[in-house]
DNA sequence: AGCGTGACGTGTA
DNA sequence: GTACACGCCACGC
């Protein structure tokens, strides 16, 4: 999976460095800031693209019902769970404690 | 070009 | 709480 939004790449990237510590926001929230609304999904192929290593939080990204929809890219859900928990996000069964920690940009 | 697929969201029942 | 339809659009085939 690396392929990118090319237009929108940067505008997304920029939107889910500003989320902070033991926060989450999800795809849609981003697409409606963003202007491209009802296409929560390319944020999700844009946050495909985005190395690991890089300083980008996308595991802070979710969605809007509050599961880890991208833990494939982060080595599995419990390990993406551990990466969340560990800024301290808290869960309630298998989903975020979305009353908690959601924000939104 | 069409068609299926997918880190999605909202509305309706 | 669940299930389903529909809108959205980049990509690979």
């Amino acid at each position: 999976l690396s392929y990118a939004t090319k237009k929108n790449e940067k505008e997304i990237h920029r939107t889910v460095l500003q989320i902070p510590k033991w926060k989450v926001t999800n795809y849609g929230a981003i697409a409606r800031k963003l202007g491209i609304g009802s296409s929560a999904r390319l944020v999700g192929h844009a946050m495909a693209s985005v190395p690991e290593d890089l300083e980008i939080p996308a595991h802070r990204v979710i969605n809007s019902a509050g599961q880890l929809s991208g833990a494939h890219a982060f080595g599995g859900y419990e390990r993406m769970r551990w990466l969340l928990e560990r800024e301290g996000v808290t869960f309630k069964g298998e989903k975020v404690d979305m009353k908690k920690h959601l924000w939104l940009p």
